[in-house]
DNA sequence: TTAGTTTGTGAGTGATTACTCACTAAAAAT
DNA sequence: ATTTTTAGTGAGTAATCACTCACAAACTAA
């Protein structure tokens, strides 16, 4: 892996952990063992560290939801999506943390990144013949970006009987 | 209203809408239109600012579900909680932004916060007959602050026309 | 009045901040 | 083999950081 893959993956980390303002570019050079102006070469400035950590997450946004997006059946799809936030891959736990925490950061939109789910769902319930089946999938995603929320912040376990209730739930 | 009072109302303005680390004592201070130095006179240090702000919030947690803990009626109960995100008050909403933020800052926790809320509604359920009723209560929470999410971050009032839907959805 | 306490100021502190720059080492291109 | 480009360093910089402190004003109590 490369010096710059390492100032990324490092920025990463700590911006996931302690906060994009709380980290100092002095910091993320100790942890990835690179001097402090090679950042800054690579990356023009620490803004510019983490638009190209945005830049990342945005194809591994796309990689996650691909299997939903493609389910032809809106039951397995339904199913897939509930499924989701169990199924993050461990090594991308701060990907996603950082992902939920910079919602609440003006310049960043989570909401462009789960439009496409958000859509398909919409899709699988009208196809379920649910009466309601765009708000009803709004309430979906609000109950999996819950269950996200529980299980990146706190690695929480508990959050895993609620998926067998969610399937009772929607019939699936 | 006392320079105090100033500093703290400026502050969780400001660390509502930037982030806890992003503000300055000097931002804060100019602001508030007193010296930096009575911020450290009255709250120690930047810290001692937020406890402050949060040691309010508690208090003002108990105030907005108070109605609904001492609601006898289930479904009344639920139906309130429900209603809870279209019925914070706006100038409390620095208040609850900043509470959602910090849900991702190590130190605080917001689950002790809305324990008393989740445990209503798991009576409530209960009360209703519902067969799983602390998993209904534990989804039902997490579309509560799916939605309050959406009001706090964006003002979003097209999060208005899911009330109709969730009332019909739970048969209120 | 006076003594004591609280509230308030603003200049100053060392530490830390993001960022620059002159320079070297290595790699690629000619 | 030589030049050019890229990768990497580390010392340095001005600005900003949270915080201190000597002092003054305002209020309280005797």
């Amino acid at each position: 892996m490369s010096k710059k893959e390492d100032i990324l993956t490092t920025a990463l980390e700590l911006f996931a952990r302690e906060g994009f303002s709380s980290v100092s570019t002095k910091k993320i050079a100790a942890k990835a063992r690179v001097s402090e102006g090679l950042i800054f070469r690579h990356y023009t400035n620490k803004q510019g560290l983490l638009s190209a950590i945005m830049e990342q997450a945005k194809q591994k946004t796309i990689d996650l939801f691909a299997p939903i997006i493609l389910q032809a059946d809106p039951a397995k799809a339904i199913k897939m999506a509930i499924e989701l936030p169990y199924n993050i891959p461990p090594e991308q736990y701060p990907f996603w943390k950082l992902t939920f925490k910079l919602k609440w950061e003006a310049s960043t939109n989570i909401d462009d990144k789960m439009a496409p789910l958000l859509n398909k769902l919409s899709w699988a319930f009208s196809q379920l013949k649910y009466p309601n089946a765009k708000k009803e999938a709004e309430v979906l995603l609000h109950i999996i970006e819950g269950i996200s929320t529980a299980v990146l912040r706190d690695n929480r376990q508990d959050q895993k009987p609620l998926k067998q209730f969610l399937f009772q739930k929607y019939k699936l």
